[in-house]
DNA sequence: CTTAAATATGGTACCGTTCCCACATTTTAT
DNA sequence: ATAAAATGTGGGAACGGTACCATATTTAAG
């Protein structure tokens, strides 16, 4: 492997050129100690015209600090995680911390080999990064098994480099945790949708066996038990995605009879939207869709999604913040994130409230 | 500021936990030169027990390399540069690559103070990290002033890191261009619309003074001259998102009579269907919309899309690649992305190619 | 049995910074 | 005038690795 060295500059050559120590220049780049009004010119003047800037990578190795936080994700193609990523890259440059992104692309609870388990990899490139901190939203974590390789790598990791994690808290793993109101966003929009007095409701979408979307079923069968006769068969869990929305309906509504569905975000409720509408029903004459987490864009959709906004965004602010505090050797608290709303638009139609909540 | 000094495992505990001098540490590290199976067998073993991982930033001071790749873009929440980023991340990692992401939410063509331009700043971050390649999306090189601070800043560091920029071609700048072929589907889209027989076609969306924009603006107004009468009045520029074209829209059709439109990218096209559906029009029964860039989901909108595949997740994988080559020092050309494809879907009607092309 | 080659190991300079320390010079206080 | 404090400057160790070199031991070859 041919490499082109081109020569760096470095404060040697600065201190040649400009006829001061490495200490003098050095004192100058930091602004500490005493140095002359003349040498720093003569400094300052050659720093200028050799486009110098000091090497963070020897500046890390003596400060400990490279100024540099790690965001590990499971997809960033996910419109859920681009906020997210958004927020946390705007919080940290405004502390000075560069990102490092990692993508781990793992498809969810299918579990390889821990040696090529792309999160533990992930893991493995933080602690050699020597990065001052990580964020790492949900991925492994969200997931049912807690004794795992990973976990232990996790808590490993964590003791030498803080780690936070936006996710549900897990028992096990001693990383600080920032995470959402699951049971609210859902109760607010299974109420609005009995409110407007719909007794046939189905839940679409979700990943079986990850944490978030077991949450939000158990909240979902608790509130839709206390209000209709439940029916088992109008639960269909798949994944997050438009495909599961759009092939999920069919199926649900297959099994059993439906008068409206609550979709776990509002990629499969465009899914689904568009499914039925190829299948000649209309959203919301025909049958009503809500969802329970809000995406970008989903207002300009046809119809526009009545939805819950998280406000996940505010998670990657919070958790940023959670990372200097512990920088700074402050405490800390399990965040969460700001409380849910509801985001009533066409999906289901005209709000009413007629209906008294009542079986 | 209290760091919580968290004790780092050096080569050094190895070596005196091993009864192995580093040299020998490092060997093993590195799979070099002699170790005999007693001592690699006990430096392992130790390595495995303290969960040691050589530090990178030692590494990179002495190699050069710090295996780590940047990429920068004007805006994370784009649905056009996730693909990108998705690619350039996947193929990255692939031969071995770290990414540092840096947003620089560059609103545009306004200009402020060299000195605070988060642009020239990204440049500054890339040169400090000692990154071995950085890729640039779009941005500042995309607008027309071309002998700024910033060009000079980036022609400077592109002497001392390769830098491959996904744009159209810039003369003054002494980077790799990885581009698309801005024309190309341009003309697909219109041609299909005018083969559908529309003649009062429209233009929407696109950010003036943005090099891109232009050149598809200009592709469109060539073709449209050919074969119709054709009104300035029939092209509204602003800006590339949903707004834009829900509010475009409107104010392009109190401008001028139309019966098509072609929006700058789905999102555009999207926000123009909303607003049209709103004003009870049909799309595309009333008037019909076309897109010269597919974002992703735009299939299941309703009505879905008719658009342009830019295949602009290639030039992730081409930039990437052009980095690799770089560094070994292996010759490279001004590269292109696939070649766009036509995608027929509902906004434009059925495809009919009843009508030649003819004024 | 001698010599060369292969194997095995540690010492040390170096990568580009920072920072402590020593020393020199100037300024201020007494 | 003299001590003390403030100012200015450079030398060199350290950060955590790598790699070249020297040296020691073993193995193979003649």
């Amino acid at each position: 492997m041919l490499i082109t060295k081109k020569h760096d500059i470095t404060i040697k050559e600065i201190s040649k050129l400009s006829g001061a120590s490495t200490s003098t220049v050095s004192r100058v780049l930091n602004e500490s100690g005493y140095v002359s009004t003349e040498k720093r010119q003569a400094i300052e003047k050659v720093i200028r015209e050799t486009n110098y800037r000091p090497s963070m990578i020897a500046r890390s190795l003596h400060s400990k600090q490279t100024k540099t936080l790690a965001v590990v994700l499971p997809d960033v193609s996910n419109p859920y995680f681009i906020g997210l990523i958004e927020e946390i890259e705007h919080v940290s440059e405004g502390y000075g911390y560069t990102l490092i992104l990692i993508n781990t692309m793992s498809t969810g609870a299918d579990k390889m080999n821990a040696v090529d388990d792309p999160e533990v990899k992930a893991l493995h490139t933080i602690q050699e990064k020597h990065v001052d901190g990580a964020v790492i939203i949900g991925g492994e974590i969200d997931h049912v098994n807690v004794d795992s390789q990973y976990l232990k790598t996790l808590n490993e990791l964590n003791k030498q480099i803080p780690v936070v994690i936006i996710a549900q808290k897990v028992e096990n793993c001693d990383c600080i945790f920032v995470q959402r109101h699951i049971n609210t966003g859902m109760r607010l929009i299974v109420q609005h949708i009995l409110s407007l007095g719909y007794r046939k409701i189905g839940f679409l979408g979700g990943k079986p066996g990850v944490r978030v979307t077991e949450q939000r079923l158990a909240e979902f069968e608790k509130l839709v038990k206390m209000y209709t006769d439940y029916d088992d068969k109008s639960v269909l869990l798949n994944d997050y995605y438009l495909k599961d929305g759009y092939q999920g309906i069919e199926k649900l509504l297959n099994q059993t009879d439906l008068n409206a569905v609550v979709a776990i975000n509002d990629r499969v409720a465009l899914g689904a939207v568009r499914r039925l509408h190829e299948m000649g029903m209309n959203v919301p004459k025909d049958i009503v869709i809500g969802s329970a987490d809000q995406f970008p864009d989903s207002d300009y959709y046809i119809p526009s999604i009545t939805t819950i906004n998280q406000h996940n965004n505010s998670l990657g602010k919070i958790a940023v913040e959670q990372l200097i505090r512990s920088f700074n050797g402050q405490p800390f608290l399990t965040a969460e994130s700001e409380f849910p709303d509801l985001v009533i638009r066409e999906s289901c139609g005209e709000k009413k409230y007629s209906n008294v909540l009542k079986k």
